[in-house]
DNA sequence: CAATTCACTTGCAAAATGCAAGTTAAATCT
DNA sequence: AGATTTAACTTGCATTTTGCAAGTGAATTG
């Protein structure tokens, strides 16, 4: 899709939506990153998926750069890069189990457990909370000396 | 992303969803479809976002073979041709409305009224149906003389 | 029955992707 | 201290996908 800039995608709120992850390489990191616990580069390069190494890198700048990740460099190791979550990242959380309840309830071949569907048709806030709290303890393994 | 067929993109439930809709394209057709009641190939090809024909035609055949649309002649005039959401593509819809609250409250220039984001806060379930008989009317205006 | 509508298809240039091989800074090893 | 390794990118290039414009063919309309 070409010459769309930020503006052009604002507005509708689906295509807004669109322009921050409407994209196969962005939905499976903010996955990473908001069910899987991960933040470093390196974490996600081992993903399942296999990523390339130059499209991660785009792809995680393009996060960056729509207010979802926030780059920090590692306190103890400096040569490590972390990724956290901004609120606007968080955000989406809901929208995403709301997406997971779709895609198990319709892939035959899910891997995701029952239980979890019926967590969230029988509670939705709590469980929503539960996989926040997930977040906020992926985001505490990371220390750095200061932002970058 | 290359070399990933339909059983590579199973499995997890955010992958699975990619797989599907993770394409800004598919996005705005699924947009499209349950939020604006378009059903005609001509009436895809006429949104804002200016889709090429190519891509068009290439993305309803993507969405019929993951079996979120099926496909009908129209019965008055067979040269049109529209695409009907099945229950799988209608089941999206409460996580296509919770995607569209997460862009209202994060998109400074959203078109969307304050009062959908309300609306959703506060009886989520009666404003799902509400969109869910839109689909319905939208769905009815469709007439063909069998399927294809 | 000739012109038009409509849903695609085709051809080609431009852009994005994937893979492999750098590069650079920082940490570890000897 | 100097050499090796780790880690996060960057670069180059072949392949694939996209976008645009121009068909094509069946169905309608004039």
């Amino acid at each position: 899709m070409k010459n769309h800039n930020k503006t052009d995608w604002a507005g509708c709120p689906v295509r807004y939506a669109a322009g921050i992850f409407g994209d196969k390489w962005c939905f499976i990191l903010l996955r990473d990153i908001l069910l899987h616990g991960k933040r470093y580069y390196g974490e996600f390069l081992t993903s399942e998926e296999k990523i390339s190494t130059n499209i991660l890198a785009n792809r995680l700048a393009h996060l960056e750069q729509t207010g979802m990740l926030t780059r920090h460099v590692d306190a103890q190791k400096k040569s490590k890069v972390f990724y956290l979550p901004t609120a606007k990242a968080r955000a989406l959380l809901p929208a995403f189990l709301n997406i997971m309840v779709w895609s198990t309830e319709h892939d035959a071949q899910t891997e995701a457990p029952d239980s979890f569907a019926k967590a969230m048709q029988q509670d939705p806030i709590k469980t929503v909370e539960y996989y926040q709290r997930q977040i906020d303890a992926a985001d505490a393994r990371c220390h750095s000396t200061s932002n970058s």
